[in-house]
DNA sequence: AATAAGTTTAACCAAAAGGTTAAAAGAAAT
DNA sequence: ATTTCTTTTAACCTTTTGGTTAAACTTATT
């Protein structure tokens, strides 16, 4: 583990895998400082109240995460490979912390005004263009490369394909997966091509291979 | 409101709505006893503990849900037949109660131990049977009706395509919903006929109309 | 070496939150 | 009517938790 870290990162870190894993309620100062193994009143030294450390947080971690989904709509490829594109490396990307999405979207659903005010800001940037999305799907549609849709619904099946077994994980395991040999990796890696092939042929025109 | 409605029942149904608006460290003993217009010490009265409480509150609310969701899958119904039922059914179903399944996927996470006993309970009593969905996808496959595919990645993207958007909605409406135009009853009515096209074609053979 | 500035801690504090109690109020049984 | 049992409350207690403080310890500055 890095040792060259500051007591300020360390905080920051060890409070934010504290707020994944147990929500801004869920979450106890105290236990972030022990967990970090120095004083309570350091985090108040850094940051002044549990409040502020976590909108830091949160605003960090959905910053992060946004601008990354919309990284992926980024690249200039056909449709066919961006929807291959799209489906493997968001699914890599909710694998490398699979417990970032549930808390975000916990923590959005609840919505404070902490999470009004960071979602307030995201938006007035303007540094998430919903145009390019957009733009690639209804440009698909145009050119007879898919059937006609809401863009927005064809988001929605497939941004939730992709994250609804980090979000249900431990239901979907607990009801369809006898443990035994169970090999979670390997499932994710299916889930991509099934995702893949489930869509692909779900959008483009019938009849085509 | 009902009148006729017991102190006990009461004390239920708001704590209810508590827990599932804030979570179990986010809903509070006394504010569930002034949202009921009774007095704290009546909760304790009639169900000990917060803890206890919450166990009786998440266990009905998972047993009803999940059984709810099996129950999907008892109609003996065409493949095709199947998938929209199931897609109509599961959307109206979450849709009735669009912020339960947010609990129940947060509560299901955070993973304690009232939540590990509920769900242990409910494995063991083997009500919810996974062969059935299990055997009407792999029916459809040896019908040829069906492309091959793991059935538990069919289940999670058809699952995962009908919840995102109850899940996702303050983030998915924030980034691409102006507000002004949208309609959310009517998006969500055309939501369950992009999921069925997007399914069904997605898993059909290919070049069947 | 002395001093000043920043860092870290142990001990406290105050407010919030869960839980208890004893008595009052109401309903049922005699 | 009186007694008994259940329901409901106001007041109180205890623990948890976020937050503060003053002093000790480090590190830089002169």
């Amino acid at each position: 583990m890095g040792k060259n870290i500051s007591k300020e990162e360390l905080i920051l870190q060890t409070a934010m895998q504290q707020f994944i894993e147990k929500g801004r309620h869920g979450a106890k100062m105290q236990e972030i400082a022990d967990k970090a193994g120095i004083n309570k009143a350091l985090l108040h030294y850094y940051y002044r109240s549990k409040e502020k450390l976590y909108a830091k947080i949160f605003e960090f971690l959905i910053w992060n995460n946004v601008s990354e989904v919309f990284k992926l709509f980024e690249e200039d490829i056909s449709f066919t490979e961006f929807i291959r594109k799209f489906i493997y490396s968001y699914t890599d990307l909710l694998n490398k912390n699979p417990k970032i999405p549930m808390f975000l979207l916990r923590e959005l659903s609840e919505g404070g005004n902490t999470v009004k005010a960071v979602l307030k800001n995201l938006v007035d940037s303007k540094k998430f263009s919903v145009e390019k999305p957009l733009t690639i799907i209804n440009t698909a549609m145009q050119k007879g490369e898919m059937v006609q849709m809401d863009p927005k619904q064809f988001i929605a099946t497939l941004v939730g394909s992709c994250l609804f077994f980090f979000i249900a994980e431990p239901i979907f395991a607990t009801l369809f997966i006898d443990e035994s040999s169970f090999n979670r990796d390997a499932f994710i890696e299916k889930r991509k091509e099934a995702i893949y092939q489930t869509i692909l042929y779900g959008v483009i025109p019938r009849g085509e291979a």
